[in-house]
DNA sequence: AATTGACCAGTTTTGCATTTTTGGTCATAT
DNA sequence: ATATGACCAAAAATGCAAAACTGGTCAATT
């Protein structure tokens, strides 16, 4: 009983796990501004040329990184929700999204756009973040989840929207922040977290397990065939 | 039935209110960096020199707004909390703080201590919060109520002080963005936090109301303490 | 006694030339 | 085919002097 995968994960070849591996290390440790290409050759003990064999700069090396740590994210929540019988529901979802985050670490740098690691990258004008519009995508993910009656309907999507924004922020740091030893009472604030978005956010009638599984799956299918339409018009406009 | 004053408001003049407005208005729009002496001046209607009759100097007057603004907002909050007979509860204290926080727009930035607007003063290494030590306040406060039976013992003060961060973060964050008109859905999600809170800090038991109420005044008086003195201090080592 | 605004010293910003670093390439080697 | 690292152009950091700005003062004024 695997959980189906909705997303492909990336196709990477050993070498460039490799050379993932030791960005991911590096960024962690000195943030992109700071992390340059001979580091990352020297920390994956290659050498630099061999990083533009598979990458075709800094940029797509740092994006197809953060892509791969989403898609790995995806797979994994959705997995999770796969096995829960309630996982369809908006606390559960939550719920098994802050255990999943701990497996990809970067999944809390990407939620944060953590200024202190990505640096001048986010001052870029068309960063990962601008052109995936992380904003657009939030309110049409409430519009769906509201038509699909997993969400009250009488509520603004951007107020929705915000409050999904934050409460996720808060779950990043909470995850980031309490040490493993209090375990006990993080989970607690977890499930109080998750309670109340489940009550404020679910039409009284309730979101059944089934409609939860159903929009996330309509979800993922729309984000890849989105991702993958912009990933090509990119490459296209990069050859003109 | 009027709210007892435990921290005496300061003493203002009219010319000081008048500058303490002026300033408010441009470092709303403008912050502290690009808001000059002169600037509020003008603002105010009256000269330069004016100014420093009645303040040692810009910092100093940004200063006294700042601990005017949080003197007038303890005040208002604990007249809420004296005034609601639940107003001891946490949960209910927290509701009580974000119905108060719209009375007094500059609380929003002190509490995020936003770099926006307070800009470079931030980074002055006497800046009135590392002077007032916000970090280790919240770790008494957490501890007093622990001690008196208002949060469960078992919790670790430093993570119950990093969640209550958090919720006041998100409660402020959502007083600012929410417009007026979406009040129904904010005050359900208020509500949400509020019981939220309730449920994961308070012991079994229960802490009553007058308990809450017993230990904000004890802290009130304390931090007024503290706060009397370090001002002391402070002008005593100016003067040498 | 209260207020003003020209004035000043110290700081910040700007413009620019020089040096250093870094992303990316490619002739050469394996 | 795959990989290397010396090499280069572009970008970023550094140093510095001139110009502009701003917090704070104080002699003059009301």
């Amino acid at each position: 009983m695997t959980a189906p995968n909705l997303l492909a994960t990336q196709n990477i070849s050993e070498r460039e796990k490799l050379i993932f591996d030791a960005t991911e290390r590096l960024l962690g440790k000195f943030g992109y501004d700071k992390t340059t290409v001979a580091d990352i050759a020297k920390e994956a003990g290659i050498s630099k040329g061999a990083i533009y064999l598979h990458f075709k700069s800094k940029d797509d090396l740092i994006e197809r990184l953060l892509i791969h740590a989403m898609l790995g994210f995806s797979a994994n929540w959705f997995g999770a929700i796969e096995a829960d019988p309630q996982g369809g529901l908006i606390g559960n979802m939550y719920l098994n999204m802050l255990k999943v985050i701990d497996q990809t670490p970067l999944m809390a740098v990407i939620m944060r756009q953590d200024g202190a690691i990505l640096g001048n990258y986010l001052k870029k004008k068309d960063n990962f973040f601008v052109k995936n519009q992380r904003q657009g995508m939030r309110h049409e993910f409430v519009a769906m989840m509201q038509a699909a009656g997993a969400i009250r309907q009488d509520l603004d999507p951007k107020v929705v929207a915000h409050i999904m924004d934050m409460i996720s922020f808060g779950m990043v740091t909470i995850a980031e922040f309490v040490p493993t030893e209090q375990i006990p009472p993080t989970d607690e604030v977890i499930k109080g977290i998750a309670d109340f978005m489940h009550r404020a956010l679910t039409p009284e009638q309730g979101a059944d397990s089934e409609t939860g599984k159903r929009i996330l799956r309509q979800l993922y299918a729309e984000a890849q065939k989105d991702f993958l339409a912009a990933q090509q018009a990119d490459a296209a406009q990069k050859e003109s």
